[in-house]
DNA sequence: ATGGTCGGATGCCGA
């Protein structure tokens, strides 16, 4: 059987529904993971979703800021919603899901962007991002026995030098430094992850999921950075059929600057 | 050359 998953920062879902609808309509993944929803659980828009055979719909929102959810065709259970930090965000959401014979722990993050200054004793917001990867390294994939494990979101940190469009003048811009890079390894070494976009594709191939609202002509000066990420526990690497980056969806009508990349496995 | 553009708790802050 196949089994699809979608990982998309939506910057505003209500804002974004029509480009979400046109997103399930063509691609019809099994489950689409949204982060940045920037809306609270009441306004949370579930029918239009529900309306796509998208009947499964766990939300972690709050106003104005953060936000992520699961939509799904299949069930999710055991669901639950990790404070990282103890400040309240709502920056991470996870749930079972079984597909086949295999039961898989899905995690779907939010990690903080860290404001421009990559230095935690003058900017507390890159602190945060520090003290929420060192929390993340407590994640393991394979902690529990007979239970797979995926993990999707906006991780905000572009890991190795193809990850960026100049690695040399990206190492002291924040998604980029030393720090972040060596502590987004650790947590997938110490967590036992597999970095599924990178599996067939060589380190020296650029990927990228993101491209700034602030380039005159996104397309054209393709200063992209790979923030976004699908991971896995080791024994899911061999079912992997393919991934797609829709980079198309930069240029449709009101995008964010993230676009939605999936995962396509053969179990 | 150190800007630029988005979004929402909008005339600012976070990304």
């Amino acid at each position: 059987m196949s089994f699809s998953i979608t990982t998309w920062n939506i910057n505003s879902v209500r804002l974004r529904m029509p480009i979400v609808e046109q997103f399930l309509v063509r691609y019809k993944p099994d489950i689409l993971c949204l982060q940045e929803t920037k809306c609270p659980n009441g306004e949370f828009p579930m029918k239009p979703l529900k309306a796509l055979g998208y009947e499964h719909v766990i939300i972690h929102g709050q106003k104005g800021y953060h936000g992520v959810a699961i939509a799904s065709k299949i069930p999710l259970t055991e669901d639950h919603r990790q404070d990282y930090c103890g400040i309240g965000d709502a920056r991470h959401i996870s749930a079972i899901v079984q597909v086949g014979s295999r039961r898989i722990r899905l995690h779907n993050f939010y990690v903080p962007a860290g404001g421009d200054e990559p230095d935690r004793s003058i900017n507390p917001k890159f602190g945060h991002k520090l003290d929420f990867i060192e929390e993340m390294k407590a994640l393991r994939a394979d902690g529990v026995p007979g239970t797979s494990s995926i993990l999707v979101g906006d991780l905000n940190i572009a890991p190795l030098e193809n990850d960026v469009w100049s690695h040399k003048q990206l190492l002291k811009i924040v998604s980029h430094t030393p720090v972040e890079t060596e502590g987004m390894l650790d947590i997938m070494k110490k967590g036992n992850w597999l970095d599924l976009m990178r599996l067939n594709v060589p380190a020296t191939e650029k990927i990228y999921t993101w491209w700034s609202y602030r380039a005159k002509d996104w397309e054209a000066a393709d200063r992209g950075r790979r923030l976004d990420h699908i991971w896995s526990s080791q024994d899911l690497g061999p079912s992997l059929d393919r991934i797609e980056i829709l980079r198309e969806a930069r240029g449709w009508n009101r995008p964010s600057d993230h676009v939605p990349v999936t995962a396509h496995f053969r179990f």
